[in-house]
DNA sequence: ACCTGAACACCGTTCAAGT
DNA sequence: ACCTGAACACCGTTCAAGT
């Protein structure tokens, strides 16, 4: 208990959290398991004691990244029924772009190389479909306002993959608002969004 | 001559191959100098005489697969205006996913991690250009009919973002045609584009 | 049960040396 | 000019050993 103590405690946590800051600190590329455990202040291996590898920390990762995307979208679509913002796709799409502009690096991650792999984790799974839950339940409302809910799968998908594009764009300095002549991203998703039929 | 000549000729070109087909064969994770190397039957560091750095390389592979995307999306424009397909949008867009799918693991160095620095390379930024100019021409003539002309270059950028998702969550399996009910990526991409007011 | 240190097979890159 | 081999600092992971 003197220096620091021996376990202290919440290892696993604490090797979590510093993933995290070199992640948003120095991006991808640097997030090595030596790096997060000279942070931590721990051996380079004890991390195995916590993690079966390099891939089940990152799935952790990316697992808090897609809880906290639907916490962003969710509180960007209690602000629009507030009537603080424009509401319905938008305001889940303004979430969604606002969360991976602020998150590059994470957004990458839960995006990015393992393919087959992330998708096999369960928990993975289960978070991505909150978010994507979100994005259903407007298309499917404004699908049936519509007359055509055996369009809302398609229509999900359209949503998403705008939304994800733009925030991919983004985050490569592909598409900017300054280019476009816009004031913030924010107002980028609006027109963006705009062009999308089920608006 | 007799073993393979001392400097057979074109080893840059050899290694651009062999980096290509392990990108192809085992993803963009495997693919190390050190492999490639091996896999052109040459030294570790042969390669430091024709290239900078790995990031070089990994620009001229990039830069191989922006001329290709442009190259696959003007086939499938040229099909749309011999009548064989459905034109306009669709087919750049059905080029786009195409291209996307058939190299995913290609696909995902161009829009890959190093962020600044790939935009950076100006050959990089030209051969970009050539495929967002055709997306942008196809926009243009649309918003001219429309009447409202100053909107291509957000509809331009909506385009791109909406081809540009949907390839990566093709990619990464998160959206499928088989979950959609449709018969393939083809018609996976028309309806997805049927969502556009450009359209 | 939790953590360390040495070790292994890899990696990108450099540098002197060979042709 | 083009290529090699040894070397360096990194990396993920294993394993025996310590507490």
């Amino acid at each position: 208990m003197a220096k620091k103590a021996y376990h202290h405690g919440n290892l696993r946590e604490a090797l979590l959290q510093s993933a995290r800051e070199t992640l948003a600190g120095e991006g991808i590329e640097a997030l090595s398991l030596r790096t997060v455990a000279k942070r931590t202040g721990v051996s380079a291996t004890a991390l195995y004691s916590h993690f079966k590898d390099k891939q089940e920390l990152l799935t952790m990762l990316a697992t808090q990244g897609f809880d906290e995307l639907a916490v962003e979208m969710e509180r960007e679509q209690a602000c629009a029924e507030r009537g603080e913002s424009t509401g319905g796709l938008i305001a889940l799409a303004r979430g969604y772009v606002q969360f991976a502009t602020q998150n590059p690096a994470l957004f990458q991650l839960m995006f990015g190389p393992a393919p087959g792999e992330v998708l096999a984790a369960p928990q993975l799974q289960k978070a991505g479909a909150r978010a994507y839950g979100l994005l259903e339940a407007d298309v499917a409302r404004r699908m049936e306002e519509l007359g055509i809910p055996d369009q809302t799968p398609v229509a999900t998908a359209g949503a998403w993959a705008l939304v994800h594009g733009l925030s991919s764009l983004l985050n490569d300095g592909r598409v900017t608002a300054e280019k476009l002549g816009l004031p913030d991203n924010a107002a980028l998703t609006e027109q963006v969004c705009g062009l999308l039929d089920i608006g």
